[in-house]
DNA sequence: CATTATTCCTATCAATTTAATAGGAATTAC
DNA sequence: GTAATTCCTATTAAATTGATAGGAATAATG
């Protein structure tokens, strides 16, 4: 399952990376378009910044707006802040690699061999997939 | 994150594929094999039969067997047994649809976009692997 | 029939994670 | 100096997960 923290960050990068005006974009402004906690978008959109994706004006006119145009952001980057790792399995994790601590030769592991694959189509995916993607209308 | 649940009923169900006896598996010799605790590894078993994937025999001598032959036990029907919907987010799930609360129309949604792709992605994987896949030695 | 080995059932528990809230400090525009 | 905003961090409630517990039911075997 997708955290309500990922869902609510994405919702609000696609938020920001449509804002056509120079300035930046308030929390309020969004918590309240996109029906989410604003309190709780506050502290998401905080990591969002300390991870480097989006900056921040503090103070009256203040409020969030990327660092990078929306076709540079690629999704892996933006996953791998808001939900962690991108695999299933630290076992099979390219930044986050962990041992399991059950098996004794993960070569041989089955399930390990199916969640590389699960892996790779996962980042075949966010690999192509940039917020200014995210930002077209309709599907 | 992928469950122990999920993981434990994978390993589970790979070795019960690699028996070559005609004598059905006893729970205490996969979990003793594959590091699993036993009582766990029980009611894993019981949902996997309840689900129709395995079946028993009671009593000595008895144990769990696959209903059919591995290379006919598709990863989907075994994730979405232990794991529950594919989908990282109900409103894009086949089996398991739900509106999302905050969602006015999903058909704007970037995220519902992001996830229908994803979704697919892993379902491509899941579809095309067996219990026969995983079975082969190595990767 | 008694014994032993097994699955079956369901309740419970502890730890962790998630989603949300709270309260104010710091900063900036005006 | 006032209002509007981000920033920081602690706390809380609910849900989920991973595991354990204890025995009931069933079947094979001598």
């Amino acid at each position: 399952m997708l955290s309500k923290k990922t869902k609510y960050g994405l919702k609000a990068l696609t938020f920001i990376s449509r804002n056509e005006s120079d300035m930046p974009v308030r929390v309020g402004e969004i918590a309240s378009s996109e029906n989410i906690p604003q309190k709780f978008l506050e502290t998401i959109l905080l990591t969002l910044r300390k991870a480097g994706i989006l900056g921040s004006k503090k103070g009256k006119h203040g409020g969030y707006y990327l660092r990078s145009h929306p076709s540079e952001v690629k999704m892996t980057d933006v996953m791998r802040v808001l939900e962690g790792p991108i695999a299933m399995v630290p076992c099979v994790s390219l930044n986050y690699y962990e041992k399991c601590d059950d098996c004794p030769d993960e070569h041989q592991c089955s399930v390990h061999k199916l969640m590389i694959e699960v892996r790779d189509s996962t980042l075949n995916v966010f690999r192509n997939t940039t917020l200014e993607d995210l930002a077209l209308k309709d599907s």
